[in-house]
DNA sequence: AAACTTAGATGACATTTGTCACTGTGCCGT
DNA sequence: ACGGCACAGTGACAAATGTCATCTAAGTTT
């Protein structure tokens, strides 16, 4: 499993962090097969990998953003805040500026998304950790720098009304008046230029804002 | 990586179609890691491995359902028509009852979802391989019997009202009058126990009855 | 031929949704 | 001290949505 030898001389040890077994697993052995990484824990949910990044130190954290209990996202901004030395490399299905925003702004080192080809993931995680930042070739075009016209609220009222929920619903859960969600509601779509809450919603969520 | 020796005697020849180029890397690293399995083709859409699967004979498709030009589930009924002796194993995200119900009738030999561990898939490929049937266990139980209650109409309106297009649009497309686009809706609802159409496009869509 | 089913349509009605204008409050930056 | 902004609300109105009973014109069954 390491034919070019040098075993320990300088094997980048990885983390990963993907809530599907199946590509769990598999990305593992994509890695292994490069003799100078080595993926030392592999990780179902984001508080999974948050242990076990805190004890095994490694020099490069691959994870997924959408997981159980704790976003790569939010992984990513807790390792800068706790100043472990770890790099991150998102890698995701969703081509959603939002989520490479807020990547970047959590510290990440590296946005890649899964239909890039397998190749190129052992060299991003070499460059990331020579302190180099990849970001996914489609992506890092500007252009994607659009900000998030939501407030908090709309985004919460929209999220739920996406959901299906109506507005009384929605008013009751979030402790508002059926009035004041019809207005943030209002207000989110005409942002958004879309026809009703549903077009809204799908519009916010493809641009990664919800 | 071909520990074991035993070169050529019996390995599996097996194509992978998947559109996420990191995925479709990683199962077939995955896979080569076996001794006795051979990943001939790497597919990235569903007319493509066709061709693949008609040029190499493989023993054994493994294919994700959501894919461009061809999805999973007509890949496996083409070749289910042609008679190729290819057995077909479905991979997917999707925990759907329409999905393995198709699946089953496009005669399909396995349908694992990727949330299982990476470890189980070449076992998978072997028990398929020697003529035997995987479905992955959760799905197996039954009581993912409950067959789609679902007129023709009634799944096109709630598709289209899914995307947030109003009555009066739905109507035009389909050629009908909005009133009826309406009753179907009003039908779908009560028939799937919803509040509202999104709500009832939301669990037809769960259910794969979308 | 009578009975039944299905797709499609109408009209009436109540409810929900979307829009607008307008009123406040508190916070932040200058 | 002021303007701007996010947050929260009210009231009123138009439009869209959901429900129901009822109707017709094919097709099928029996």
């Amino acid at each position: 499993m390491n034919p070019a030898g040098k075993e320990n001389r300088r094997t980048i040890r990885v983390v990963i962090a993907e809530d599907q077994g199946m590509v769990l697993g598999a990305l593992a052995a994509l890695l292994e097969i490069e003799g100078d990484i080595s993926v030392v824990t592999q990780c179902r949910d984001g508080s999974e990998a948050l242990k076990a990044i805190l004890t095994a130190k490694p020099d490069v954290l691959i994870t997924d953003i959408e997981m159980p209990n704790m976003t790569g996202l939010d992984l990513a901004a807790e390792l800068k805040r706790r100043r472990t030395g770890t790099r991150v490399i998102i890698l995701t299905t969703f081509a959603r500026a939002g989520y490479l925003r807020r990547a970047l702004e959590a510290g990440a080192s590296g946005y890649l998304l899964k239909d890039m080809r397998a190749e190129e993931l052992a060299e991003a995680v070499r460059r990331v950790h020579q302190g180099l930042r990849v970001i996914h070739p489609e992506l890092a075009t500007e252009a994607w720098a659009e900000p998030d016209p939501l407030t908090d609220r709309e985004r919460q009222v929209l999220r739920l009304a996406g959901e299906g929920r109506a507005s009384a619903d929605i008013a009751l859960e979030l402790s508002l008046s059926e009035g004041t969600v019809r207005n943030y509601l209002s207000e989110a779509i005409s942002k958004l230029g879309a026809n009703n809450r549903v077009e809204a919603a799908r519009i916010a969520r493809t641009r990664g804002w919800l």
